[in-house]
DNA sequence: TGGTTTCATTGACATAAGTCAAGATAATTG
DNA sequence: CAATTATCTTGACTTATGTCAATGAAACCA
């Protein structure tokens, strides 16, 4: 089978969808290669269509004006992101770049609209999609309002222990600053509280490895809040 | 019209759908009415279907361990609320209760699947409220990270002008404790900041009416941060 | 209408987390 | 491998905002 053909065929947007139309969503799908660090788009560009990761990451983000920034999301292969501004509006909500050498598939939003609307079977998979995308924006936002650092990172940590099946010993995805700023923080706090949580017996921290020691413990953290 | 129907035909997701299918929309939907402060959902419950706001004022929110509250959304007549649960996983994500006396409308979600499913057009629709959805909560997390209190709220006033029409006079749609929790803070610091704008001459507060008297100031505040 | 409950404001105080600055690692490159 | 650069950590300090408590003003209702 050709490449990018089997990589379309594996992406769970694509679930579902018969083989023909596989097929006319490749011809449509356009390679783009990127080194690590480059834009994608950025916040305001306009929306002529959306990617999918087919290998490498991407981060997701806003920046203020004072140059603080926010992380919205980071992607791995088999993410769709961008979609937003193919179906509402025109301009991209946020910003996108990559966080390693990446290999993406473009998809023009008028091709990709005409086809999806001859598809339901993709439709209710993009539909699928996209309320995944909000309710995990729910998480987001109920953690960064109603919950301090210590627990957002408990959250996280144990949700990086679930995905990543091994309940004990996990692996940042992202370097301690991105960390930082997925969490709403900034690398100074970070810091610190890794340090308490380490002092505290929660975690033991090696560089990127994370030890979880009382994962009840992290729990507890991250629904209660208080360290 | 049968009184329903000319309400189903004036929903935004339901524009260009045909006669026939407004009549099957209709067809599945069913009438609820709550008075104010009433419970809809809860997070965590079963979301067998999704809402419409036909009449009324409804906030979807999420509580902390320790009851503070944050307001995800304020809908009224005409917006649909709850769709997540209908398209991925099985339970609500937030929780939702009445502002007002609300007349709503119920599609259960096997039935408007099914419907969905045979009908591009209304589904292109929903995936534009999705996206919108989407793209209003990367503006919340925005806000919530990257901007304190006062330029959250220099934010909100200027929006709700756009929305009034009005350039100078805003009427709250919500009481201000619940503004408050919108904007991800508590009644204290809502009416200090207030009374600071009010002293920086950006505004004037009299009960539910703000009369804006600096828009440039409240927009320049709403980027920059800086009261 | 008077009284009760809810909502909004104000003050004194506590604290989580940001800022600024300096070192210490670790990573990258010529 | 040295040397430059990026990343991370630690410390002293500031500040925005939350907490607790008391009062004032509205809204509700019996």
């Amino acid at each position: 089978m050709e490449k990018i053909l089997k990589i379309i065929s594996q992406i769970p947007l694509f679930q579902n969808v018969e083989e023909q139309d596989l097929k006319k969503i490749r011809k449509i799908a356009v390679d783009k290669f990127y080194d690590k660090g480059r834009t994608v788009f950025s916040e305001g560009d306009e929306g002529i269509g959306f990617y999918v990761v087919a290998d490498g990451k991407v981060k997701i983000y806003k920046v203020s004006m004072d140059g603080k920034e926010q992380i919205l999301h980071i992607y791995g292969p088999g993410s769709p992101f961008g979609e937003v501004a193919v179906f509402a509006g025109k301009n991209f909500p946020a910003s996108a770049e990559t966080l390693l050498k990446s290999h993406l598939l473009f998809f023009p939003r008028a091709a990709f609209v005409e086809l999806i609307s001859n598809n339901p079977s993709l439709c209710l998979n993009m539909l699928a999609m996209l309320s995944m995308r909000l309710r995990q924006f729910t998480l987001q936002v109920e953690n960064l309002s109603l919950k301090e650092v210590p627990g957002r990172l408990a959250s996280y940590l144990t949700y990086l222990a679930r995905e990543q099946g091994t309940e004990e010993l996990v692996a940042l995805p992202v370097s301690k600053g991105q960390l930082a700023s997925l969490l709403g923080t900034i690398p100074e706090t970070l810091s610190r509280i890794l340090g308490k949580m380490s002092v505290s017996g929660l975690i033991t921290v090696d560089g990127n490895k994370i030890k979880l020691l009382d994962v009840p413990g992290l729990r507890d953290l991250a629904e209660n809040g208080k360290l």
